[in-house]
DNA sequence: TAAAACCCTTGAGCAACTCAAAGGTCAAGG
DNA sequence: CCTTGACCTTTGAGTTGCTCAAGGGTTTTA
């Protein structure tokens, strides 16, 4: 395969096969013709798994490092698990924050709702995101969906 | 108060501070001796608001916006309230995806615990993860707030 | 055979900081 | 008085994960 045609079947930009092959996540062969690269059905499966594992909130980095072990069948390695481990507590972390921040974004949405006339002024607005303490949003008041 | 101390009382990086006067979100005068900047109360307002926006998901280039208004008592301002909807769109988005990550991530977990020994090796855990069919995860829009 | 579509590499740009370098300034202590 | 150390200034580069553009070669298609 070339950079597009494993682009395409990966559903990604081909800037990105490109970008994915600089940083060593895959190893295509050259044409020595052309000096095109040439992909592999593996490579296609690299970058697979490399952007499902970005979806997980892998970082590149981690992404190599698993796609390096496999690649030396390094077996048990418990690093895998140790970074699924801390991105599974990153996403429940960022879930909560996300959570908060969406009902702090609601109950504003209401307060401004029900102002005079529901055209507040920059100072307006200012005051209602100020007032929104990080203390106060601990104490997630019910009254919204969750 | 200088770059220092505005930055102590917001709870951020002096660099950040900087970064913030370079960009034009602050405007403190300028002692004419040394060249120092000299913040006002008005200035660690504004900082207090624009961190807690961020926290919200604007971007700096939407807090700008709000604080202009705001700076000429534009008053009604329609467009911080478009900026607030989308956001609160936003989160609402990055949430949902949140959750059916989290709920795959610990199913996988689940799965793996329950191997035989608990230690599946690079392969293992690369099956485990293309296996995951995102077929429902949007690809998060470049550009986007994460 | 010529245009369209690819390929290559290099380098830059985005967001929102953060840090480092090189040099000026200031308050306190010996 | 002078040195030390903390702070200030500006400029420029690094971070992460791409994405795009330029400039030039190749391959495919009509």
């Amino acid at each position: 395969m070339k950079v597009s045609e494993l682009a395409r079947a990966a559903g990604v930009n081909p800037e990105t096969v490109r970008f994915y092959t600089r940083e060593g996540l895959l190893h295509p062969q050259r044409n020595p013709d052309n000096g095109y690269h040439i992909y592999s059905s593996d490579d296609l499966q690299r970058m697979q798994f490399a952007r499902k594992a970005r979806q997980l909130g892998f970082a590149l980095s981690e992404i190599q490092s698993i796609l390096g072990e496999a690649d030396h069948h390094t077996s048990p390695c418990p690093m895998v698990r140790d970074i699924f481990e801390r991105r599974l507590q990153d996403v429940e972390n960022r879930l909560a924050e996300l959570e908060a921040l969406r009902n702090r974004m609601r109950d504003a949405m209401a307060a401004w709702e029900n102002m005079p006339d529901g055209t507040p002024d920059g100072h307006t607005i200012c005051r209602l995101i100020e007032h929104w303490d990080d203390s106060e949003v601990k104490t997630a008041k019910p009254g919204g969906h969750a």
